[in-house]
RNA sequence: GGGCGAAUAGCUCAGUUGGUUAGAGCGCCACUCUUACAAAGUGGAUGUCGGGGGUUCGAGUCCCUUUUCGCCCA
């Protein structure tokens, strides 16, 4: 530590210093959060992030948001906990630990085996929670780690087990056959939330199927149109519309009501839609209505290529206006057909293995995968002389989220949870207000997605996550069912509430068993029972995470002092997913919602407005800022760009590690391996980098001009706080009467009131970048540019010192106090030295101020010292400084040289700024000859107009006539326009008889002084001409 | 197709219930190494508030419509 303040580096050198102090925290036990019912909790669980990769902005933009606000409630006395923890993540890190085993050593999870695949993926959780734990506490996030969770740790499992087994004794779990998302290469089902529709080019094949036995005057075949023809191996039914013509007159007469409302440019391609139609009526529908007929009728087509019979039937789900009119029917590959084929008690015919193969019920395909066996399908249909014709055709196909290939919908066994009443009571939390959401707009999705109450499929075909803790035997018959269900409900397990019995129609025994419990297993397998293979949805455990991490199902007294929690900051993609899940989990668990208030904060986009992600390449590394601007200015800066209606748009550049030149990152470029730098010509490698030859080059790392605000404030904070502790020199705590304080001392004093009381209510409403500005501007341009420019002279002057070291010092440690939340290392760095200088420097307290900044009090708003009209006199120095600073600039008077200016104006005016002398001398290098209503005027001079004053600049010495002339021409121009205006205002009858009077006195008085402006410019210039 | 949001200075964004001449930071121009800070200081220039209509004495702000972009849902 320096003695001495002249030693203090005029730079933060936060590389060193941040991991120091943060080290301090943690021995300190500053973020320790132990009940304490003599206090208030204030508790925040983090989105626990997955652990499948490293932190990117968006991360770090949503845990700064946090530790704000646990920072701010922890000074302000609340028991303030951040509980930490990441996510298992169970789709997303199986795939990803499954690709690398396949392109590292070309192994399968199946070569693997269970085992040792979840063994491989838990090694890459060490990795990366460390890695992700290691980048929270590098940004100063002040968590609780002692109480580190993990969405599969033991406590969460305990949670996991215990509420399964709950909503299963409720009868809310059921297994059913279920059309589901099929990610052929993962191998599991993936929830419609996980699946993307992508337009690809495809094609529209058109397929004849023979009539069995037509009748004299039948059609001897049909014609159906599709783009998956593979599918047809799994037809049962081939569907035509019940009524053609009706459904063609519904569909006439939407056309024409869409005609009538467009606008000329749609028009045309409506009335081409009509036309057809047209055509489609003499042409196709005769033919619907006889096939509808023989539907009726029970006629049956032969399928091709498997020989099947398959009946016509009529559904709805055929629409005459389009294709055919004719739709093939395959209920286990098709969503629409399965609805179809409930309709229609059709058979519904599986024609696919897991792993996307084609299985027994292929018939001549069995074994190849959908696209080859498309190609051998089409092919065969047409040797048939049943392909009528290919079209080309733009076609939406589901891609699987996580592993980026096509879905197969798929009949499968599901496990669900019933979601009505659960549903219900998420939706009620929030129409009665008991939880909020800000900004409220986000409710809307909320509910919206609730209110369809589906059911929630939580199996997942995966080995990593909560295995589903049921045991089941299928049997052979109704009766021995119910008597092994019988013999289990005798046994003493279940009356001990351990486990519970279900039946799935019509002879699957299912065992729900609530802990683990080796024994009890042992003996459920001695039944022949077996366990699910399936695992539970990571989401599922997520939900859980408020009240788990807490200790649930255990009445622990951390869940009773710190639940609900306070509020739950996040990112709106998830609202669904997770918390309005985590909202019906915690009322139907603990009785009570998980949180009272939401905030959902802005995505972090680039500068294309594309969201950040690692597969596009242009994700930054809040490692990568903090290395170049430090942890402050990363969290500073984000919070400034953290408005409420703007998603973050955040250009990106490279930093070339050669020449430190900033390369802008691109489209192009964000995806390749290395980049050549447009300065220096030379490469340098990104996060692509594979090969040992690319990854031998230098890494660049990526950033943000943004952050640069962030930086030079921190470093302007940092100065300033030097300044002052260099200033400090034998002082004094003091008392000090504020009303006998002089005008700046008044003023910095009920600015630092306001500001805390803005920046205060900034917070607690997540109006965060408004928070940043009032601080902002409260340290730069009030604190620096004018009180400490102004005391200044202050210091040098032995009777004056005292008391503007106090007001100092006490400004200082109030502006630590608030920016503390927000940049939490500079300031206690400062904290830290200002405390040798002034142990005790508050002016409300005399007791010694915390030992650590992290630990002090949040200040206390005197609204006593907010004096609106103490600043509006201020106000009027400012524009005096301003005024006479423009006219040495415009003249360009050296700094050295002083002017002199005289100034009109009434005596009270005088009275205010007379005593400021010396300010205006040491800041605007001018001394003022005369104050009256009717000065002596030099007799060369600059006039400038502000407010209540007419300021005379004497230009005897200094006069650059072209320069002035200029300068009153220009301010003549806007004058004119200004009082055109006015006046136009003013002569419009309307205004005038119907704006409120204040406006029109308003107006009146602004046209008269822009009036008199406007002689005082022309005077001027005429003058200066004859110079 | 439905919903939500955005469009304001070259860039990134503010702009409270409608009310003088629409703001900030960066960038730009000019001048300053003035003993806290050149990551600074002082001054300056920069806008058809996406387009079109409407309500109003008065619209960046309210209403309708339209274009473009983003996100969510189907």
């Amino acid at each position: 530590m320096n003695a001495d303040p002249q030693e203090i580096p005029n730079r933060f050198d936060f590389a060193t210093a941040a991991t120091e102090i943060y080290n301090q925290w943690l021995q300190h036990g500053c973020f320790d959060a132990n009940v304490d019912k003599s206090k208030k909790p204030f508790t925040i669980v983090i989105p626990p992030p997955n652990v499948t990769g490293a932190l990117h902005l968006g991360h770090a933009l949503n845990n700064t948001l946090q530790d704000i606000q646990i920072r701010m409630h922890r000074m302000q006395g609340h028991v303030a906990l951040w509980m930490p923890g990441t996510d298992h993540a169970g789709i997303a890190t199986q795939a990803i630990v499954e690709k690398r085993l396949k392109e590292v050593e070309g192994k399968t999870r199946h070569d693997l085996g269970r085992e040792k695949l979840i063994e491989r993926i838990w090694q890459w959780k060490e990795q990366y929670e460390a890695r992700i734990l290691g980048q929270l506490k590098q940004m100063g996030c002040s968590c609780d780690w002692r109480r580190t969770r993990f969405t599969l740790d033991p406590m969460c499992a305990r949670a996991v087990r215990s509420t399964f087994f709950d909503l299963f004794s409720k009868g809310l779990i059921y297994r059913g056959k279920r059309l589901v998302n099929w990610d052929t290469y993962l191998q599991t089902a993936v929830s419609d939330d996980e699946v993307n529709p992508e337009t690809i080019k495809g094609h529209f094949w058109h397929l004849r199927y023979p009539v069995v036995g037509p009748k004299a005057g039948e059609p001897t075949y049909v014609t159906i149109a599709t783009t998956r023809p593979e599918t047809m191996l799994g037809d049962t039914a081939v569907a035509v519309h019940p009524n053609p013509a009706e459904a063609l007159d519904k569909y006439e007469a939407q056309l024409r009501e869409k005609l009538a409302g467009a606008n000329a440019k749609d028009q045309p391609a409506i009335q081409v839609q009509l036309d057809e139609l047209a055509v489609r009526r003499a042409e196709v529908l005769p033919q619907l209505i006889q096939l509808a007929e023989m539907a009726r009728d029970g006629r049956k087509l032969r399928l091709p290529l498997v020989e099947r019979e398959i009946p016509l039937v009529t559904d709805p789900w055929a629409k005459p206006e389009l294709g055919s009119g004719c739709v093939k029917i395959t209920p286990a590959h098709d969503p629409n057909d399965y609805e179809v084929a409930l309709r229609c008690s059709l058979p519904m015919i599986n024609i696919m293995n897991p792993d996307g193969t084609l299985n027994e019920n292929g018939g001549p395909y069995v074994g190849l995968t959908m696209p080859k066996a498309r190609a051998k399908v089409v092919a065969a249909m047409d040797d048939l002389g049943f392909l009528e014709k290919t079209e080309d055709r733009e076609i939406e196909l589901k891609h699987s989220d996580r592993s980026k290939t096509p879905i197969e919908p798929y009949l499968a066994d599901q496990w669900f949870v019933r979601m009505e009443q659960l549903a219900q009571s998420a939706m009620d939390a929030v129409t009665s207000g008991k939880v909020k959401i800000f900004p409220s707009r986000y409710a809307n999705g909320y509910l919206d997605w609730l209110g369809e109450k589906r059911d929630w499929p939580v199996g997942r075909q995966l080995w990593w996550g909560h295995q589903i803790p049921i045991w089941s035997k299928t049997l052979d018959t109704v009766s021995n069912a119910q008597s092994l269900k019988f013999k289990i409900e005798a046994m003493p397990e279940r009356l001990s509430g351990l486990l519970n019995v279900s039946i799935e129609e019509p002879a699957t025994v299912h065992v729900c068993v609530r802990d683990e419990d080796a024994g009890l297993e042992a003996k459920l397998n001695s039944l022949g029972l077996v366990r699910q293979e399936d695992v539970l949805d990571t989401w599922f455990s997520s939900a859980l995470w408020p009240h788990s991490t807490l200790g649930w199902p255990e009445q622990t007294d951390e869940l009773e002092y710190f639940y609900p929690t306070s509020t739950l900051i996040t990112s709106r993609d998830i609202i669904t997913l997770w918390v309005a899940r985590m909202v019906l989990m915690g009322l139907n668990n603990v009785h009570e919602i998980p949180f009272n208030e939401v905030f959902i904060h802005p995505k972090i986009l680039d500068g294309y407005g594309e969201g950040m992600s690692k597969s596009k390449g242009n994700g930054v590394d809040p490692l990568d800022v903090i290395n170049k601007f430090g942890p402050d200015a990363l969290r500073f800066g984000l919070v400034w760009l953290c408005t409420e209606t703007q998603d973050v748009r955040m250009p990106v550049q490279f930093e070339c590690p050669h020449c430190e030149a900033l390369v802008n990152q691109t489209r192009e470029n964000r995806q390749q391996p290395t980049v050549k730098c447009d300065k220096c010509g030379q490469r340098f490698s990104t996060q692509w980098a594979e090969t040992a030859e690319d990854k031998a080059i230098a890494k660049a790392p990526v950033v943000s001009e943004r952050f640069e605000v962030a930086r030079n404030f921190v470093n302007k904070l940092w100065n300033a706080s030097r300044f002052v502790m260099m200033n400090l020199e034998g002082f004094k705590p003091m008392k000090v009467d504020f009303d006998a304080l002089p005008l700046e001392d008044q003023w910095i004093l009920s600015r630092l009131a306001t500001v805390t009381k803005q920046m205060q209510s900034d917070i607690e409403h997540y109006h965060y970048a408004e928070a940043a500005r009032v601080i902002y501007d409260f340290a730069w341009d009030h604190f620096c540019s004018l009180y400490v420019e102004m005391a200044k002279p202050r210091l040098q002057d032995p009777a004056a010192r005292p008391l503007v070291q106090q007001v100092l010092a006490h400004c200082l440690d109030a502006m630590l106090r608030l920016l503390h939340p927000i940049t939490p290392f500079v300031t206690e760095a400062i904290w830290q030295q200002l405390v040798r200088f002034a142990p005790s420097r508050d002016l409300h307290s005399d007791s010694a101020p915390s030992r650590w900044l992290v630990g002090a009090s949040w200040p206390a708003v005197h609204e006593e010292h907010i004096r609106p009209e103490v600043e509006k006199q201020f106000s009027h120095f400012v524009a005096l400084i301003g005024a006479v600073r423009e006219i040495r600039s415009r003249q360009n008077i050296a700094p050295k040289d002083s002017v002199q200016f005289s100034v009109k104006c009434e005596p009270a005016m005088q009275q205010l700024l007379a005593p400021m002398a010396s300010f205006i001398e040491s800041m605007a290098g001018a001394t003022a000859t005369e104050w009256s209503m009717s000065p002596t005027l030099p007799s060369i001079n600059a006039h400038i107009a502000i407010e209540q004053m007419d300021v005379y600049v004497d230009l005897t010495q200094f006069i650059d006539v072209a320069a002035e002339i200029s300068r009153n021409e220009k301010l003549l121009t806007n004058l004119v326009k200004q009082i055109q205006g006015k006046e136009g205002r003013l002569s419009n009858e309307a205004f005038v008889s119907r704006a409120p009077a204040d406006i029109i006195a308003k107006e009146r008085q602004a046209l008269d002084e822009l009036i008199a402006q406007r002689a005082a410019a022309e005077q001027a210039i005429e003058k200066l001409k004859k110079l």
